[in-house]
DNA sequence: GCAAGGTC
């Protein structure tokens, strides 16, 4: 058999590209994690057995061990020297042990990721994956390729060298610092505000050494704005009537701050009463054709002239991109291969109705080449691959699909020729101008409207020529502040002081929006908040390096000494965490002075919230304060209780918990079905019981406190004789998961029973004046009995009888109104099958971390 | 709940 070669690309698409060129076209591919494409070949010489297939970027990212998640009990600082470890960036896809199981019995390995940093870091973490480095007699090669072409992707399999080291620790140290730095500022920043202000709005005050250099842009230009000094000014307009045209001149000085001069000058020209034409100059002037389209270019003028977001602008290029519409949307290359070809790429739009003549001219006429852009060696510049029209594409993606095609069009026609003619004058000493435009060629700006070059028409002069003057204006007027920054102007910002890339832009911008750091406002122009100002104005007290961009560069020039191999990886490493180590120590010991700026801006827990319920500890009114994180505050106390989030919350008939005295709440969930439940604000912030799987608690870490709003509501808690506890709520196991189906005890007149842990949901006889649980349990199933006070004019009973007790599952009248809401529907086939075992009072067993093999079988909705 | 970087 024929030995195996193992090829790994970045991303499906470019491992498909590179089979389908090695293979000629003729391979299998089959499906797995990620497709794996085979075919025969040759390689280094001899015939081998291929086997391609790719990551999804990233196999890997950086984290803290479990025990520094908790945010209570780590001190940030700490962070700064604590473990680091990888764990898979998308544990659902089995990256790794898809890599693995294709290594296995493959000779060679051959590394296609792409030619940049990261693509050398991917290529590290897939051979981790594959273990290809402990075994010797493997070989593994980095193929180095400019783009998917025949003849690159040939040239690369000729030319195998090595991974790079140095460039993937680079990355590696890249990574520990953002974590290390942005997660200790993040959680600082958090703790300390959000324990002292109760109308923030944001659930998190976050920190990173991109995402704050780019919320610094923001409000550098709002403390323009808002420091701005208008001062007046005044500019001289002579005016002449010449050949049929009125035309107002312009003043060589543009303007002048002081009106007393300008008059002075107003009345010299008045006295000579004419102009003289001292100038004429004619010269040609040519306006390029753009260069490709790159994905950052493409940001900019999404959100600047089509108004779409860095977000979306990107979802809608991707869905273009895997619909066949257009090219790769994700590049920074403005240059095109030299091998590309054009032809097929407009013929491919020629049959466009709106710019299908357009097309034809070109391919008749002939086309120029782009102008010369750089190439990044990554992708081609973003180009339409297909034709495509409004109907298809629906309005959003057609906008960009528009400015796609009339873009790459553009760079293919001529450049745009147009005459200058500048007419200078003299009156009275003073110096005075007009100038006229007329188009030659309109070359790319006639599939490129907006770029048009107006025509200005103007009348011919003679040098010496003396015209009277028709009238003098003296206009005044005042400096304007700038306006707030537009996301275009934020795009070019952050690219020319290098803070993120053209995938990571669109997310840093997102952050901060999201983060209410900033808003979104008409023509897409950045407004910061007044949490962003402070931030940023406290930043700049306490050590504005912390907002500047150069924070990126620092760490970006640091790593790029371990990329050239320059400098050792840890030593970098830990040369720049000490840094930031020291940094984050003076801004703890400074952040009074950030906090001062907090304190004129935001209200202190305790002024906050509206007085909702009682503490059951001094028995005070607690506040609370519904703004993320919602939470109540015990001013008495000053304790902080965490409430779920997103939803309302309301007292709970002023009854207590047994355990600790505090008055219940209900919390409903938004939606026409979002379901309510009673909590305890202690329990719930501090549950009583071990092992139980938080309600909001990510589940994958286990019953970790993970999140403030992760918590134990009383559907969950095992209390044996609280009547809201799970034990007495509860009616009967839920037919989707391990749950329990319990009764929602506010959904009257829709009376519901919902699953505490998922979204099973299972409406009861509707119209009932009261639904409640009983002590007792069905003697066939287990199941709790439940009693139904029907509503005297719709009752179901003989006689106008209204009460009725039974088992929702065996007793013939409720099963009969019982319905199935979300979850499977059930039939009632194969109701005695099994032996019920309804898990009311069974006590609190099975539901915790691993224990679910304990489970006893049980009757349920499932079993019908 | 935290960063920034890949990609879907």
């Amino acid at each position: 058999m024929a030995p195996k070669v193992l090829m790994v690309a970045e991303k499906p698409s470019i491992a498909l590209a590179i089979a389908s060129v090695l293979s000629g076209g003729r391979m299998s591919s089959r499906r797995g994690s990620t497709e794996v494409h085979e075919f025969d070949g040759m390689f280094l010489g001899f015939p081998v057995h291929y086997k391609v297939t790719s990551v999804i970027g990233h196999v890997f990212s950086v984290d803290f061990p479990a025990r520094f998640q908790d945010w209570n009990a780590t001190n940030p600082l700490d962070l700064f020297d604590a473990p680091i470890v990888k764990t898979e960036s998308t544990p659902k896809a089995h990256i790794c042990r898809h890599l693995s199981q294709e290594a296995r019995g493959c000779g060679h390995l051959v590394l296609w990721l792409d030619c940049d940093r990261e693509g050398e870091n991917i290529c590290f973490e897939v051979i981790e994956c594959t273990g290809f480095q402990s075994t010797a007699g493997r070989k593994v090669y980095r193929a180095r390729f400019s783009s998917v072409t025949e003849k690159d992707i040939l040239k690369a399999m000729n030319s195998l060298v090595e991974p790079n080291k140095n460039e993937a620790q680079a990355v590696d140290a890249r990574q520990e610092i953002d974590l290390k730095v942005g997660v200790s500022f993040t959680r600082f920043q958090t703790s300390y505000f959000n324990g002292k202000y109760g109308n923030l709005d944001s659930r998190v005050i976050s920190y990173g050494p991109c995402q704050t250099p780019t919320l610094g842009f923001c409000v550098r230009r709002h403390l323009q704005i808002s420091t701005f000094k208008p001062e007046k000014y005044w500019t001289l307009h002579p005016y002449i009537i010449y050949k049929g045209y009125e035309l107002k001149l312009d003043w060589q000085r543009h303007r002048l701050f002081d009106s007393d001069v300008t008059q002075m000058f107003r009345n010299f020209v008045k006295e000579d009463g004419f102009l003289k034409v001292i100038g004429i100059s004619e010269k040609q002037v040519s306006k390029g054709r753009p260069s490709g389209l790159n994905t950052v270019n493409l940001l900019k003028v999404a959100s600047s002239a089509l108004g779409f977001g860095p977000q979306l602008a990107m979802q809608l290029a991707e869905r273009l991109y895997t619909q066949g519409f257009i090219s790769y949307p994700r590049t920074e290359s403005t240059a095109y291969p030299a091998s590309f070809d054009y032809k097929g790429t407009l013929g491919a739009l020629v049959r466009n109705p709106v710019w299908g003549d357009y097309v034809q001219q070109l391919l008749s006429d002939g086309y120029h080449k782009p102008r010369s852009g750089t190439d990044a060696g990554d992708h081609p510049p973003i180009t339409p691959m297909s034709s495509a029209t409004e109907d298809v594409l629906g309005h959003d993606a057609w906008k960009l699909y528009q400015y796609i095609c009339q873009h790459f069009l553009g760079t293919l026609s001529p450049d745009c020729k147009y005459t200058r003619i500048k007419i200078e004058f003299e009156s009275g000493g003073e110096s005075f101008n007009c100038v006229g435009q007329h188009v030659l060629v309109k070359g790319f700006t006639s599939i490129m409207p907006w770029l048009a070059v107006p025509e200005i028409n103007m009348p011919q002069f003679t040098e010496g020529q003396k015209i009277d003057i028709s009238r003098i204006e003296v206009d005044e007027g005042s400096t304007q502040p700038p306006d707030y920054l537009s996301e275009s102007e934020l795009i070019s910002l952050m690219e020319e002081n290098g803070i993120g890339t053209d995938a990571s832009i669109p997310v840093h911008i997102n952050n901060i929006c999201e983060r209410n750091y900033v808003q979104v406002q008409a023509g897409r122009r950045l407004v910061p908040t007044a949490l962003g100002i402070s931030l940023i104005r406290g930043y700049q007290l306490i050590d504005p390096d912390l907002c500047l961009p150069d924070i990126r560069s620092f760490i970006e020039q640091q790593i790029a000494l371990v990329a050239k191999g320059q400098a050792d990886h840890s030593l970098v490493v830990e040369h720049v965490i000490e840094q930031f180590k020291r940094k984050f120590i003076y801004f703890v010991k400074q952040i009074e002075n950030m906090d001062a700026l907090f304190e004129a801006e935001f209200s202190p827990l305790s002024e906050s919230g509206r007085v909702l319920s009682k503490c059951g500890k001094c028995l005070r009114y607690m506040k609370h304060i519904p703004s993320q994180p919602s939470r109540l505050y015990c001013g008495t106390c000053e304790e902080i209780y965490y409430t779920p989030p997103k939803g309302t919350i309301k007292l709970y008939k002023e009854l207590t918990c047994p355990l600790d005295n505090f008055e219940l709440l209900i919390f409903s969930m938004r939606g026409p079905e979002g379901k309510s439940f009673p909590f305890c604000p202690y329990c719930y912030n501090n549950p009583p019981f071990e092992g139980i799987d938080l309600f909001g608690a990510s589940k994958s870490i286990g019953s970790v406190k993970l999140w403030k709003g992760a918590g134990m509501p009383c559907f969950l808690c095992p209390h044996p004789t609280c009547q809201h506890s799970m034990i007495s709520q509860g009616v009967c196991a839920c037919p989707e998961c391990d749950g329990t189906l319990v009764l929602d005890p506010v959904s009257a007149p829709r009376w519901r029973l919902y699953c505490n842990m998922c979204n099973c949901l299972v409406s009861l006889p509707e119209g009932a004046h009261r639904i409640s649980t009983t002590r007792d349990h069905c003697p066939e199933c287990d199941s709790t009995i439940i009693e139904v006070d029907f509503n005297k004019k719709t009752t179901p009973l003989k006689d106008g009888a209204t009460l009725h007790v039974g088992c929702i599952l065996c007793d013939e009248l409720l099963y009969s109104l019982v319905e199935m809401k979300h979850g499977k529907s059930f039939s009632r086939n194969a109701r005695h099958r099994g032996r019920g075992r309804g898990r009311g009072r069974r006590g609190y067993s099975g539901r915790g971390r691993g224990n679910k093999k304990q489970q006893d079988p049980r009757m349920s909705f499932r079993d019908f």
